[in-house]
DNA sequence: CCGTAAATGTCGTCG
DNA sequence: CGACGACGTTTACGG
């Protein structure tokens, strides 16, 4: 990994085309190949980049030149450097890699285990009921015994209730299962889904994610 | 901006919970008080990272310690420290900002100026117009004085012919706008989606952004 | 500040 | 290699 801190304009030839006017800026090189101009604002995203695989060629006269950047597809990242303040280099080696818990598949593993979440009396067929065009989250019964089938997003949008009327079409051509209902339910759910859900005869469930989890968590039990 | 290079390992606990083994990486503190720890690939995404707003609290004995980043919703990134390999910190100053050309929304801005693109006395009715679900980008007449919704994209895909079809579908239900006709209008448009189109009766509009530009651009006109 | 759509989205997985 | 969905999406824009 190399840190650069630099003057610097840049251009980005690519997928669009884009423009920084000189000032002083971050380059960092990583072992990857990557590029990218950092300000000292906007979080973690650069201004500017170029993402591997690429090539970097240095044209430098006293410390003052132009860096190009070119991808395969010949997109290009140009960085007329007027200055150089500080260049450092560092081995880091290869990173072990992070390890991450997600939300979205434990919210479907405690709902599974909760169907009654949704009404008094229901019953899980099954999750990850398999279709031709992908896995019904959920596929329940209700108290009367009319199927249902659940859709579970973390955060329930437009696209989410699109993925449950592809599924309900589909398993409503079934004539062992048909008519079969459907249930949007997230953590979170956004009006315009709401509308769209509703406009389809979807129901939508909010889902509270700590209650739940409360419920299947022995030691957070209020009795 | 500061840059650390440091053996350390990392927590995450939040939105999802995540974990970092021990390794040698690149913490990077920006003025707007965000923190991002980087390894050496990945091209720009940090492996973990704590957006602004937050506060970056710092416990160290003898270079050894732990820094700990805290946003107002209580998300922690935890950072424990076992060697600080290079510390280096460089006023950079704001930035002047990146400069665009070439999104979405500069097609959309020339298609309107230019909606005989998509065929000979056309006319707009009205860019951004207005509908319970949203904006459909373009709204105009067709030479024969039929309405057409018009959705752009830089690059055509089934999401937005799927979008289009909403529209359409609520534009249709208007007794004073109906039959309303679909043109899907990007740059790209991919095979599955030209083929969704045709299925829902949508015509397909591949636009060339650098003729499209030129007609706007008296520089670049040939005559 | 909330809601919505775009993004050089990026990053996996799966066919 | 391309399509599809998730993402701690992030970011910009408009009401």
């Amino acid at each position: 990994m190399r840190l650069v801190i630099a003057r610097c304009s840049v251009d980005y030839i690519g997928r669009l085309t884009a423009h920084l006017p000189l000032a002083t800026r971050l380059l960092l090189v990583k072992a990857d190949g990557s590029v990218s101009v950092h300000a000292d604002d906007r979080a973690y995203k650069p201004l500017n980049w170029m993402s591997p695989p690429c090539r970097l060629e240095e044209q430098l006269d006293d410390g003052s030149g132009t860096w190009t950047v070119t991808n395969k597809a010949g997109e290009q990242l140009i960085i007329t450097i007027d200055e150089v303040l500080h260049d450092h280099a560092h081995e880091l080696g290869v990173d072990p890699g992070l390890q991450k818990d997600g939300v979205e598949a434990e919210l479907q593993r405690l709902l599974a285990l909760h169907v009654e979440t949704f009404g008094q009396g229901w019953t899980l067929v099954r999750r990850e009921y398999p279709t031709a065009i992908g896995p019904v989250d959920l596929l329940c019964r209700d108290a009367d015994g009319k199927v249902v089938a659940v859709e579970i997003k973390r955060r329930g949008e437009i696209d989410g209730v699109e993925q449950l009327t592809r599924y309900l079409e589909l398993l409503n051509r079934d004539p062992l299962l048909a008519p079969v209902k459907g249930v949007f339910a997230a953590q979170e759910i956004k009006p315009q889904a709401k509308v769209l859900a509703q406009d389809r005869g979807i129901d939508c469930v909010t889902v509270d994610y700590a209650v739940l989890k409360g419920t299947d968590d022995p030691t957070q039990r209020l009795f």
